[in-house]
DNA sequence: ATGTGC
């Protein structure tokens, strides 16, 4: 395939590649991790261009590969008078996400109970496959999370006040609505709030690096210093957000037919944003996106009493205020400049994270003069980030950015690289204690299985499109 | 990612 370069960080595939192309294809990514990504990137993504209604380009952020698809680290921007919106271009997991929780604490007050801690949190967060949570909800209830999400949890005390305002779309997004929902989602959902969930879900107590503070005056704004204790939460809306997407593509298959859609792969199934199935997809979506923010805030307010447990102070007098909660695999309707015109967009994102710069209104007050926070999530080895959005994203990616490292290995062949009992050895030496549901799953995500997180974030850094705050360092992992 | 294949 042609790539053309556009910059030292930016590629472009032409119309001309593809027989159906509507707009170009962009990758952002060094040439290195260019020549690195699968060839599957390059095929799903300008399959994507060719989906009715796009604008601009269909792009890949640099931590990209290979999804249900689109792919993974894609973001793409459809018409809301006739493009299309699509299951494949948010992922099964609706509204996972990340979120990120500052404290007091120093790396001295948390190292010498690190392990007790671990030990405490993977006791009350339930994690793995089938998990079940400890918040018991009539039908009626679990529909109230669904529309409302953070706002039902704080209400019920799951949660402060101040949260909402920290976290994406104040943790509810407008138009969720219930009566989308199948019996079989509810009964897969209703007892999962609260819950990790599996693969490479976790929670992270984590560190601020002294020497990896990269812009003083955000940090400031964002509450963070050095040495700093740190909680990051790595989850989405489990099962019941996975039998939301199973159901709709379903839906999605005949009305393809109906509306007379072809697409190039049949896992790029659509409907028109405006159709009654579009429509309903849309709003079930929400349900699920909402049900996803609220996991993460009893996961949050669970992981409060922990440390309020193990520290003797109230989680108030130990500042464990959220930071910011990011959603990276949703889709939401936007205002964009396209051709100097703006307009509202369908704007997917799978795999990659919202980052809008200074001034934007949906970046929380507290923060709208550095951008909106972006938390990006390494593998658990190596380390994460916390970015800023920038002005030059809303010009260029529709205000979007990465999600994280991405994975080079697959599943399969990263267990048969390393046993899971050697790679948590290796790891407690390495200052990193770990607990984990299975082995198996623990070596599943070993470090070497993804791109280096730093060679990913700097190229976002360089492009202009988000920048770096402070990185992470890990000192305890909880993982499903 | 996921009651880890329908």
């Amino acid at each position: 395939m042609e790539v053309k370069k556009i910059s030292d960080y930016i590629w472009e595939i032409p119309t001309t590649e593809k027989e159906g192309m509507l707009v170009p294809a962009r990758i952002y990514a060094t040439e290195k991790l260019l020549r690195e990504m699968d060839a599957g990137v390059f095929e799903q993504v300008t399959n994507v261009a060719c989906l009715p209604g796009i604008q601009k380009y269909a792009y890949c952020m640099p931590d990209g590969h290979w999804g249900y698809g689109f792919p993974i680290g894609g973001v793409a921007a459809f018409s809301k008078e006739d493009g299309v919106i699509s299951p494949g271009g948010i992922g099964f997991d609706i509204n996972c996400g990340m979120r990120l929780i500052r404290t007091d604490l120093t790396v001295g007050e948390v190292r010498p109970r690190i392990r007790e801690l671990v030990n405490l949190l993977f006791e009350i967060v339930p994690a793995g496959v089938g998990s079940k949570g400890f918040v018991k909800l009539s039908v009626e209830e679990f529909k109230q999370v669904m529309v409302r999400g953070v706002d039902w949890c704080i209400e019920k005390g799951y949660g402060w006040e101040e949260d909402r305002e920290r976290i994406e779309e104040n943790g509810c997004i407008e138009g969720a609505d219930p009566s989308k929902i199948s019996e079989k989602a509810i009964s897969r959902g209703i007892a999962q709030l609260g819950t990790l969930g599996s693969g490479n879900h976790y929670l992270e107590i984590q560190i601020a690096t002294p020497d990896k503070i990269f812009d003083r005056a955000a940090a400031k704004a964002l509450g963070i210093f050095e040495n700093q204790a740190l909680v990051m939460v790595h989850c989405g809306s489990r099962g019941f957000g996975h039998q939301v997407a199973t159901d709709y593509l379903r839906v999605f298959d005949a009305a393809m037919r109906k509306y007379g859609i072809t697409v190039r792969d049949r896992e790029l199934v659509c409907a028109p944003f405006n159709s009654p199935e579009g429509q309903d997809y849309f709003k079930a979506m929400k349900c699920a996106a909402n049900a996803a923010f609220a996991n993460r805030q009893v996961i949050v307010h669970r992981l409060r009493q922990g440390f309020s447990r193990i520290f003797g102070r109230k989680p108030e007098d130990m500042g464990m205020h959220i930071i910011y909660d990011v959603a990276h695999n949703v889709a939401k309707l936007e205002m964009h400049e396209v051709d100097g015109v703006e307009k509202e967009l369908v704007v997917h994102r799978k795999g990659s994270t919202r980052c809008f710069g200074p001034g934007r209104r949906e970046v929380p007050e507290i923060y709208r003069n550095i951008g909106q926070p972006v938390i990006v999530g390494g593998s658990m080895e190596t380390g994460s980030y916390l970015l800023v959005g920038t002005e030059k994203a809303m010009k260029e990616t529709f205000g979007s950015t990465m999600h994280g490292s991405g994975r080079t290995m697959s599943r399969t062949k990263a267990k048969h690289e390393v046993k899971g009992s050697e790679l948590k050895k290796k790891m407690e030496e390495a200052g990193i204690i770990v607990k984990a549901v299975s082995n198996s799953g623990l070596a599943e995500e070993a470090g070497f299985a993804y791109k280096d997180i730093s060679e990913v974030v700097e190229t976002m850094e360089l492009a202009g499109i988000s920048r770096k705050v402070v990185e992470l360092k890990p000192i305890g992992n909880i993982k499903g």
